[in-house]
DNA sequence: CAAATGTTTTTTATTGATAAAAATCATTTG
DNA sequence: CAAATGATTTTTATCAATAAAAAACATTTG
C-alpha cells in the first residue's frame, strides 16, 4: 500500500450527503465549488464525481451533473475508512498508553508498534517523532524510545504550565475595550455554556468540546505559537481524559461549566484580582481531577 | 546506502586519540571498558577494533589488544563524516533560514530540501516534523510545510516565553537550602565566567555556549519537562544567532558576562526582588541582541 | 564463577519506490 | 474573456528493504 485514499473516502461520504439531501434530477454544482465546500482539492472532487457516476449515482457530463438516484447504506465508506493512517495511530497510540497499564519506562519498539497499529514502520516513525512533543515519550539518537508514562508528574508538569500561560494570558482581558473581538467570542461561548447547564442531564458529556474552546479562546489572546502549541497538547490530553475517566462525569462536568461562569463573569468585570482569583479557582479544579482520574486508576 | 556509520567514525577517532596519548607496546583496556568511554555499543567497538587491527595500529588477539603504532593524520575520518544525516541536516537548514534571505511564507518542499541537503525524503520529513517545535516551520495535512520565518514576530514570541519561564523558575533559589546542588553548579558557573572575563580578547566566542550552560542551569531547577524542553529550542536559536551575528561580539559578550555575574550575585542574595530585577534586566538584552540582530540582517 | 570475549538476534537509521492528492497549465464554453 | 472543465505535473503519505548499531545470548578464561 501506499498513501491512502481517505480524502476521497471522506469526500464521497460528504458528496453522498450532499446528494441525498437534495431531489433527484437537481444538478450538483461545479467543481471548484465542491472543492471549496469539502475543502479538498479539485483532482479529487473529479475522482469522486468519476465514482458517482460509474455507481450511477449521477450522470456526469462535463459540467452538468444530474443525480439520478439517492445512495444506499451499503454504498457509504465506514468512519474507520475515512481518517488517514497517521490519525488513526495517534488515537491507538493514546488509548494504549493512557488506557492499558503499561508502566513508565516500558520500552517501545517501532516494528512491534507498527504490527500493534497495522502501519509500515516509517509512519510509527513519524509519529512517534511529532508526538514527543507531549512529553510522554522520550529517545536519545540510536536509542530506544521510552515511555515516561502518563504519571503524577506528568500531570503536575503540564498543569503547572498550563496555569502559567493561561493566568498570563488572561491578564490581558483587563485593557480589552469594549469592541475587541474577544469580547463577542466570550458571549457566545457563555451562551453554549448556559444551553449546556439547561440540558445538562443528558448532554453532559458535550462539555469536553466545549471545555477545550473555552480554553483556547482565553490563551488564543496571547497571540503567541509557542503558548497556542502548547494549548494544543492540553486539549488533547483532556479530551482523552475525559474521555476514559466517566466517574461523577455529569457531576463534575456541571461544577466546571459553573466555574466557567463565574471565571467569564470575571474577565468582564475587567477586575484583575477577581480574573486572576477566579481563573487559579478553576485551574486548580482542573488540575485536581486529572490528578484524581490518574490515582484511581 | 542505508543507516550511515557515523557511529563507526566517530568512535575510530576518538580510539585514535586514546591510542595516541599512549605509548607503543602498551595494551588498551577492555571492550565493556572502551564501550563506556565512547558511549556506543560493544558491536561498534569491535568493529572499530577490527579496523584497526586490519590497518596494521594495533594487534588484536583475543583479550589482548597491543598498539603497534600512533595513527598518521590522513587515517581519521573527517568530521563532517562524524555526524548522523539527522543532525547534519539540522545544521544546514538552520543555517539556509536563518543566514539566507528566504522570505516568509515561502513553501518548502521535501524532495527538493532533499536534493540541497544530500539526505533521502524521509529524513527531510522527519526532520521537518521534529523541527516543527521550534515554531519556525508550519505544515497542515496534505499541504506543504510553509517557513513562517524568523521574523520579529518570532524573536519576541520566543522572548515572552523564555522570560516567563526564567522569572519564574529563578524564584525558586530564595528557599533553596546552602547544601542545594544548585549553588554548587553556579560557583563553577561563576568560576568559568571570571575566566572567560580575563581572556576576553582571546576567547570571546566561547560565550554562546557558556551562555546556554548557565540559561539551562537555571530553568532546570522548574524540574518541568516542557520547560527543559522549551530551553532546548531557546539554546539553538541562540547558538546560530551567536555563529551568524558577529557584529561587535566581543563587546555584547563581555557585556552579557557582567551581567550574568550581578545575576548571579543576585541569586546568592536570595533576595526575591533583587533577582527578578536582575534576571529581567538581562533577560531584556538578551531580547533586544535577538532582535536587533534581525533587523540589521 | 565473574568478567571478558565471541556469536546471534533485534532494533534503528536511512533510502527509494509508488499511489493519492494537490497544484499547475491548457482548453473549452457560455 | 472569465469561469469552468480537462489534462498534466508536482508533491505528499505510506510502505518495505537493508546496513549500522544495539542488545541479548553463549562461551571462554583467569
Amino acid at each position: 500500500m501506499t498513501k491512502s485514499n481517505t480524502r476521497f473516502k471522506e469526500g464521497f461520504n460528504q458528496c453522498l450527503d450532499l446528494i441525498d439531501g437534495q431531489d433527484v434530477g437537481t444538478e450538483l454544482p461545479g467543481e471548484v465549488n465542491i472543492a471549496e465546500m469539502l475543502n479538498i482539492s479539485r483532482t479529487t472532487v473529479r475522482n469522486i464525481l468519476s465514482s458517482l457516476n460509474d455507481l450511477g449515482i449521477i450522470d456526469w457530463q462535463g459540467r452538468v451533473k444530474t443525480i439520478l438516484r439517492h445512495s444506499k447504506k451499503a454504498e457509504r465508506f465506514s468512519d474507520r475508512e475515512t481518517s488517514p493512517v497517521s490519525e488513526k495511530i495517534e488515537g491507538k497510540f493514546l488509548e494504549w498508553i493512557l488506557q492499558g497499564d503499561i508502566p513508565p519506562n516500558t520500552q517501545l519498539n517501532e516494528l512491534e508498534l507498527a504490527r500493534q497499529f497495522d502501519v509500515g514502520t516509517s509512519t510509527v516513525r513519524e509519529f512517534l517523532i511529532s508526538f514527543s512533543r507531549f512529553g510522554l515519550i522520550e529517545k536519545k539518537l540510536n536509542h530506544r524510545w521510552v515511555l515516561r508514562g502518563f504519571t503524577k508528574e506528568y500531570a503536575l508538569e503540564l498543569s503547572y504550565v498550563r496555569e502559567m500561560f493561561e493566568l498570563d494570558a488572561v491578564r490581558n482581558f483587563v485593557d480589552f475595550p469594549d469592541d475587541h473581538p474577544a469580547w463577542e467570542k466570550l458571549d457566545r461561548l457563555e451562551e453554549e455554556h448556559r444551553s449546556l447547564l439547561d440540558h445538562i442531564e443528558t448532554r453532559f458529556s458535550r462539555f469536553s468540546e466545549l471545555d477545550a474552546r473555552f480554553h483556547a479562546t482565553l490563551t488564543s489572546v496571547s497571540k503567541n505559537r509557542f503558548v497556542t502549541e502548547f494549548q494544543d497538547i492540553i486539549s488533547l490530553i483532556f479530551h482523552f481524559h475525559y474521555q476514559w475517566n466517566k466517574k461523577d462525569e455529569k457531576e463534575r462536568n456541571e461544577a466546571a461549566i459553573r466555574e466557567h461562569l463565574t471565571y467569564i463573569a470575571a474577565l468582564r468585570s475587567r477586575d484583575g484580582a477577581q480574573i486572576q482569583t477566579e481563573a487559579a479557582k478553576h485551574l486548580s479544579t482542573a488540575r485536581q481531577t486529572l490528578l484524581r482520574s490518574l490515582l484511581e486508576n
